[in-house]
DNA sequence: CTTGACTCTGGAGCAGGGTCAAGGGTTTAA
DNA sequence: TTAAACCCTTGACCCTGCTCCAGAGTCAAG
């Protein structure tokens, strides 16, 4: 098993190198060996769990989340706890589509009353909006 | 028309006294008018456009759309400036939709081939994510 | 007149996920 | 041998949309 230096190790998972100490920084890659003279040195398994990494942020996964699945995947964990992080992944996706979903809708429904012609004056988009009821303080 | 100070005119647009200075500062809310020791004098109409902010961004417009938005009401503007700006973000918003219910869908299927026993080795959920193929460089 | 509630300014800090720069050591190929 | 190409660390900066702070001025009630 060889070892391979910061570049060809970010090079190899598609990051850039100050992401790879960055991930390091925030707890993702936890103690990589040094040469004598300091370089780190990434093994095949380090640069899977680089890879493991953008996968996982592809899902949507946040670098806490991914933090914990990769220290489930280092022997301390089960699968129970994996399917947990993720339904509650799928959960925040759901509500997530929803809201934006709610909001094309609204919006769509605006757009469709506007013919395009004339002055913002009695636009039915902004009209629209003003006419929007939210509760007192802002929910975002 | 009655002239209100700022604190008025925050919690009559649900928002913080910070939150109205911030967003003159970025340009949404142009010359409020001072009184003589310097406090800012908000009109009924300024707090309208308070308002106007709160309710196109739960639409999920940007500051900056909202500040072109309020450019387009001010008399500068066509009605077909803002459809498109209402189109601009109902794509926008399919766009994102769409990704995350792609994502979801990924997920949801991984999640659906695990049991939810055993140790993570050999975890379907995370060999599932594994096996995600990116393309070279990130998108996000 | 004093007290407390507002308001003013400028600037800093937060979250999340990086990205870049300065200044200096190392390795590698020609 | 020397120059390019890497690597190291520390620390600042980017984006968005606030939020908070200090220190000082203002205003209304009692």
């Amino acid at each position: 098993m060889r070892l391979h230096k910061i570049g060809f190790a970010a090079k190899a998972a598609g990051v850039g190198v100050d992401t790879v100490r960055y991930y390091e920084r925030e707890g993702l890659l936890s103690q990589v060996p040094r040469t004598a003279s300091g370089y780190r040195a990434y093994s095949d398994e380090d640069i899977e769990r680089l890879q493991f990494i953008r996968k996982a942020k592809a899902l949507g996964f946040s670098l806490e989340d991914i933090a914990e699945l990769l220290r489930l995947q280092e022997g301390h964990g089960t699968r129970q706890e994996v399917r947990q992080k993720a339904r509650n992944r799928i959960e925040d996706l759901d509500r997530k589509i929803g809201q934006l979903t709610a909001i094309r809708d609204a919006l769509t429904a605006l757009e469709r009353q506007c013919s395009g012609g004339g002055p913002v004056a009695g636009c039915p988009i902004i009209e629209g909006v003003h006419a929007i009821s939210l509760n007192p303080t802002s929910e975002k």
